[in-house]
DNA sequence: CCATGCAGTTAACAACTGTTCTCTGGAATT
DNA sequence: AATTCCAGAGAACAGTTGTTAACTGCATGG
């Protein structure tokens, strides 16, 4: 599928990411419309107007670091609600999922929780429309699961949605202790787990009441 | 409690709340970190300088935001834990008046979800102070709650967390249809119903398992 | 009634911003 | 080998930013 592309597009590329990883980098202490076309090309060494050659504005850029950040995220999503084993064993394990996706893309995680609600309408956009595309994604996994017999679709997609925001929350929790010292990094882990498994509870008996 | 101020002071109050207003109005599409103290004299007609005179740095004015912000959301929430009646009826009260708080504060909803992951790391610290309190009262009158019999503090404050965090999401999802057709609206108001309803029937058999 | 305090003004500063136009060197095509 | 293409450089633009300093006028307290 992939040409072998020329030694032009493949340099062309590279300084495109640089752009991409610098911006990430930046954005770690201010949020993406306070993010400066400038400041990124001097944190790549790059003349300003080399930008233009690959977005159109920094709102662009932060539309293609949507991308980068939420496609490292839907094969985790994939893994998890593919894993098997009993409930709890299942929420452990997505629990450590996350807490290693964090560790390796801390910055990745950052951008998200950021800019979801951050002060630039069309990356929102991009960002809703993938979480969308992630609880539609839940939505048919649970659908084929025994304890979903009986869910009308309205119900399943709100059990998805709550699903991919506590999936967010305990990701942005997570950041919060990166740093932190192992106990309190473990607190965190369980209080997560505590919650999903709540949640999962609820599920089993939804249809009682 | 409080002197009736003088002239002096009550005009400096004046232009500090009219400071502070016009932050608010110009943080509907941007995040604080890209706010700059000269947009904000500009839109109260005041001179750069005079800012100076109520705020350090727009940082500064984004903390006494919090705060303002934050202060109308306290009485709600009293009112929605002291809240009586069977858990069904309770649930739908509490969407309820988190559907009229958005519709009469919607800048101070849409402020607190953008700053709360934000990039300006004091601002964020000021919610999360003040989102900590909130968990504990509500900690607190879970605590007297029947339902709530054998429940260890850990365990408490997870549901108190959660139910925090719901409220947010929630406020978030009536802002993001505020001007939406009322069909809509009634969607975001029956779905956010029904998350609350799971996790109150996941709290009503959590100590089963 | 006079002296002090202080909210807000005016002017100026160096530094920074996004965007346009023109140019260049080397890869890609023929 | 000659030609086209295009990622990136360079310079210049008008406009913006935060911050400093010295000021003015009016409410305040003696």
């Amino acid at each position: 599928m992939s040409h072998t592309l020329g030694l032009r597009q493949a340099q062309k590329q590279k300084t495109r990411q640089a752009l991409l990883d610098a911006a990430l980098g930046l954005l770690e202490d201010q949020s993406l419309s306070s993010l400066g076309l400038r400041e990124v090309t001097r944190a790549v060494g790059v003349a300003p107007t080399a930008f233009y050659r690959h977005f159109r504005s920094t709102a662009d850029l932060g539309v293609a670091l949507v991308e980068e950040a939420l496609g490292s995220l839907h094969p985790m999503i994939r893994t998890i609600v593919s894993s098997a084993g009993d409930s709890d064993q299942r929420i452990e394990r997505a629990v450590e999922l996350i807490d290693r996706h964090v560790q390796t893309h801390p910055a990745h995680v950052r951008f998200i929780a950021r800019e979801r609600h951050g002060g630039v309408q069309s990356v929102r956009e991009a960002i809703q429309g993938q979480l969308a595309r992630f609880a539609e994604e839940v939505t048919d996994a649970l659908a084929k699961d025994p304890v979903s017999e009986g869910w009308d679709d309205e119900d399943l997609l709100m059990l998805a949605n709550l699903y991919v925001d506590q999936m967010l929350i305990t990701a942005s929790l997570f950041l919060d202790v990166l740093e932190a010292p192992e106990e309190q990094r473990h607190r965190v882990a369980q209080a997560a787990t505590r919650r999903m498994r709540l949640i999962s509870i609820g599920r089993e008996h939804w249809l009682e009441g």
